[in-house]
DNA sequence: CCCGTAGCTGAAAAAACGCTGAAAACAGGA
DNA sequence: TCCTGTTTTCAGCGTTTTTTCAGCTACGGG
């Protein structure tokens, strides 16, 4: 689930986002009316936190802008106590909820749980190089209409490999990047994946081959 | 447009009904919870305006028994000041919105303007992939001619599943929109019910099967 | 051509993860 | 209240993933 927050007043701004973090959201925080309009419009968000009183462009003027785009992520505006006219404009420009500041952050959670409750999402991707394609959605390495499922450390090797597939990736930072830089797993461990991917590799009857640059590292390339 | 008042405070609910019917809604009020569960489930108000504290059943219930039965109508609840509990047990239970007593007869009408306009979204009858269809009013799987009822947590599961076809659900994600955020469910909970959904599928003769990601989550796929 | 280092890989052990049947706890309706 | 269907809990089991290890191969420098 992604948030988006526009917020001018710093402090209010981190904490927000803190809350929303804590509730597993993934958060992107921006400071203007503009900026918001222009990241919201993206529809890439399952809602948005928007503050009425902002720089460049007024909360009800972003989410009427949205509106009229037909961009329905909904919209929760943020108010100062006593500003009962803003709170029913709010409304009616096409907000979805309000909430008076301050506030508790479980009411925060809640209304953003009622706002996201009827939402679904779906995001398709795949990382490709020359003939196989790393299915970030199902972790399913592909090469024509043979398919083979992978591990989850295979697949977090895999998408190393191809997320700079011109370059060497030393063992070092997939240690980092795969096992932690607490963990203690040795150089053995990453050819030990190397050889796991490799028979996936052979077995989806790709190119495609992870080659070894003795030393140094890995990198991808064909046969 | 037809609103349903619920309280039981005679002066409030005599303020209520007047605001409401100054705003050309058509109006009825009942005084305690059962009437009000009578009367909504009726499905043919656009809107009702609920009380917590009611007599014998609390607006808690009466949202939740509603919702049970698939009543979407957009509730509004009224919660005393400093009730923070009831509010956000209110939107999990399945209210739409809530206001705390006392409030601004403003304040009121623009929620409900915002509550109905909302009425538009279409309503799905049915979510389907490939040969499996989850009849959202009945709570029941299909298949073909075989069918089977789901309970309501094994509907939720399934239901997200539906949503996102084709991309990993990840356990954490279930729990938080199936038992909600604050619960302490566990991993176990889940795969419990996705035990349970497998054994439906099965029954039910779908060659859709529920796909384990491990580490990762689920997906649906076929065999 | 030989040696030493680096890397590879099969097999097996260890750990993590997930599944499921059964029972208990719970909730709602008659 | 009891009865029924739902939800939770738990323990044991099976599977997959991950780690580990040992023997092997490939490479490059001298």
């Amino acid at each position: 689930m992604r948030i988006l927050i526009v917020e001018d007043e710093k402090r209010l701004c981190a904490a927000l986002t803190q809350i929303m973090r804590e509730q597993k959201y993934a958060v992107d925080a921006v400071c203007d009316g503009e900026d918001g309009y222009q990241y919201a419009r993206s529809g890439e968000y399952d809602a948005v936190i928007l503050d009425v009183m902002l720089p460049k462009r007024s909360g009800f003027e972003v989410v009427k802008a949205l509106r009229r785009e037909k961009i329905a992520t909904p919209v929760l505006m943020l108010t100062a106590r006593d500003e009962l006219e803003s709170k029913i404009s709010g409304l009616d420009c096409g907000a979805d909820d309000y909430m008076t500041k301050p506030f508790a952050p479980e009411e925060l959670t809640a209304r953003i749980r009622a706002l996201t409750r009827r939402q679904g999402e779906v995001v398709l991707e795949e990382m490709t190089y020359e003939d196989v394609a790393l299915e970030l959605n199902s972790c399913d390495l592909r090469c024509g209409a043979k398919r083979i499922r992978l591990s989850f450390k295979e697949f977090e090797v895999m998408k190393l490999l191809l997320a700079t597939p011109s370059t060497i990736l030393p063992k070092e930072q997939l240690i980092v990047k795969v096992w932690g830089a607490e963990s203690d797993a040795a150089d053995n461990n990453v050819e030990a994946y190397i050889s796991f991917l490799r028979k996936k590799l052979f077995y989806i009857g790709s190119r495609v081959t992870i080659q070894t640059v003795r030393k140094l590292g890995y990198k991808l390339g064909t046969e």
